[in-house]
RNA sequence: GCGCCAGUAGCUCAAUCGGAUAGAGCAGCAGCCUUCUAAGCUGCGGGCUGGGGGUUCGAUUCCCUCCUGGCGCACCA
């Protein structure tokens, strides 16, 4: 097989196209909703009706009467319905589809759909004053998966973490955190007025005493207030990366905000601006002209007291992506970022990036039900479930599994029960079992001392269950490539419990080791097939596929 | 008030960037283990796709409007 189904199908009908002088725009393959309508569709006919004025079935029948196909291929073309040209391919078509995976193994899946693609993918960035929570982790597991993706549509892909070590807040951090460490001495020191309440500061200070001692107790406020902000600072980081490497995580680069600062990146931005005369002052404030580019007004890059923002520190970080040589940037952002992305992309814009080569996406807020209730949580109150919480208690497969369930911009309910579930119910459990069942079969072949014969006929898979299981693995690279470009993580996890229950079904009705040695080679080839898919599959979304349940 | 996202079976979600009779899982009911794993399989019921207009051969999908929910609207990060 040189192409996927779809594309010899395209292929096919733009040359006619060409040939009759029609429009090539109007051609689209899909897949019917139904299986009885055949493996691949086109509404051709329907769209052409108008621009040709005649009947669509009338164009169908024109079409099907001139259509030069490969007749090993394809075994039937019918016209039904309004319009719709139904192409039915033939067992051998799908059974070459076989041959292909088997030949391909790990890199069955893969494409080139993303080549020359330099893809930066931040996300998390989670300010260091906190423990990472629930949102975080979906971000993590949505982000990670998508890097995977692009990787696989022959893209370079880095996973980025922007750590917001600078500004009023980490400095918030550290006088929290030398508040309860004074306290600790039985020294009452005010504590912060928008300070940290959590535990975790709680922790901190204990930690920092045990190693420190009360070293830092007779120091100015100032001084003990800088010192503990940094200390504090290297372990909230050091913990959010053991959180994310627990959750199977790995970044290329953390990358510094103060490092920025550092070097005075955000000069750069302002001298871009200025040429471009896109900035201004107004009340000792210097401003940017985003109204210009679609924001709905105009944005701080310097404040009074001339501090930049936070929004200056990002252009300028977003810059340094770009002068790195990524041709493309995707961030994740939480909800609470949401009014960012106007400002973000009208900054890009208007110094010059090409349109659409830096996306925001949101990733919604995580509903945790326990119970079938809705856990509350309020930072306030600090009962916030941390993302370390919730791996620990249902495990990474699932809890990953969950996240990559649904797409990334609608708010989701996590049941936390039913991911805790080793049953039925649970999901990602479905799909485990069917790799785990096909490592059986394996294993129960050789242990019975068959072993994978050098020539076997894959043209004896013909009955409904294997050509439907190979119809299902068929699906796989496009399934991969799609959920790379539309961002859609989700679309594997559907496409895992598909191609699950197709075999499912399969083992239901057939034997895979039987008294039919052909027939049990040709087999083994086909369960063989299934493994690497669902192993590959299950490698992209970071899922471990067990061989024994 | 403005902006973004959403509203689909009892519940959680799909529907391949306008296509055919809107599909899965779970929950409910009824069945299937002497066999390579029953964490599985088979069957049954279940819907005015939030309401109303419009665009066209055709709308869950696009446009308008209203209703409901979530999030966001700092010289904070």
């Amino acid at each position: 097989m040189i192409l996927s189904a779809e594309n010899y199908l395209h292929g096919l009908l733009t040359t006619l196209m060409q040939k009759n002088g029609w429009p090539v725009e109007a051609v689209t393959v899909g897949r019917p909703k139904q299986e009885s309508f055949g493996d691949y569709a086109t509404p051709v006919a329907m769209s052409l009706a108008k621009t040709l004025k005649k009947a669509p079935r009338a164009i169908a029948e024109e079409i099907v009467a001139t259509l030069d196909y490969d007749r090993q291929l394809i075994a039937a073309i019918q016209i039904d319905g309004p319009g719709f040209i139904n192409f039915r391919f033939a067992p051998g078509y799908w059974q070459s589809v076989l041959a292909e995976i088997l030949q391909a193994g790990e890199s069955y899946g893969h494409s080139h759909s993303g080549a020359g693609k330099k893809i930066n993918m931040e996300f998390v960035s989670a300010n260091p004053t906190g423990p990472l929570n629930i949102v975080s982790a979906r971000a993590a597991s949505i982000g990670d998966v998508l890097a995977n993706l692009f990787c696989a549509t022959g893209a370079e892909a880095t996973r980025e973490y922007y750590i917001n070590d600078a500004g009023q807040r980490v400095r918030m951090l550290g006088y929290s955190v030398s508040s309860r460490y004074m306290a600790l001495f039985g020294i009452d020191e005010p504590f912060p007025e928008d300070g940290y309440h959590g535990d975790y500061i709680k922790d901190l200070a204990v930690a920092l005493r045990e190693e420190f001692g009360d070293r830092f107790v007779k120091l100015a406020l100032d001084e003990r207030g800088e010192q503990l902000t940094q200390l504090a600072l290297e372990r909230m980081i050091r913990a959010q990366k053991e959180t994310l490497e627990k959750f199977r995580v790995h970044y290329d680069l953390w990358f510094s905000e103060q490092s920025l600062l550092d070097g005075n990146r955000q000069q750069e931005v302002l001298t871009a601006f200025a040429q471009k005369n896109l900035s201004y002052r107004q009340e000792e404030a210097l401003w940017f002209r985003s109204s210009q580019f679609g924001d709905e007004e105009d944005r701080v890059l310097l404040k009074r007291d001339g501090e930049p923002t936070y929004f200056l520190g990002d252009i300028a970080y977003h810059m340094d992506k770009y002068r790195r040589g990524f041709n493309q940037l995707y961030d994740l952002w939480g909800p609470d970022h949401h009014s960012h992305i106007k400002r973000m992309e009208a900054a890009m814009t208007a110094l010059g990036y090409p349109p659409g080569s830096f996306q925001v996406r949101i990733i919604q807020q995580v509903n945790l039900l326990r119970g079938g209730e809705v856990v509350k949580m309020s930072k306030r109150a600090g009962n916030i479930i941390a993302m370390t919480e919730l791996v620990e208690e249902v495990g990474v497969d699932a809890a990953r599994y969950f996240f990559l369930m649904r797409k990334l911009d609608t708010p989701m309910d996590f049941d936390i029960d039913l991911a805790k579930k080793q049953t039925e119910e649970n999901p990602v459990y479905y799909v485990q079992y069917a790799h785990a069942r096909v490592c059986n079969i394996l294993a129960h072949a050789q242990a019975k001392g068959i072993t994978l014969a050098e020539t076997y006929d894959l043209g004896l898979l013909q009955t409904p269950e294997e050509i439907a299981v190979l119809r299902k693995l068929a699906e796989f690279p496009e399934t991969v490539s799609k959920a790379a470009q539309f961002l859609e993580p989700h679309r594997l996890t559907i496409f895992l419990q598909e191609l699950a229950a197709s075999f499912h079904h399969f083992y239901h009705d057939h034997r895979v080791v039987s008294e039919d040695a052909a027939l049990t080679q040709a087999r083994l080839r086909l369960v063989e097939g299934v493994r690497h898919v669902l192993a590959n599959a299950l490698r992209l979304l970071n899922i471990s596929a067990p061989e024994k349940m």
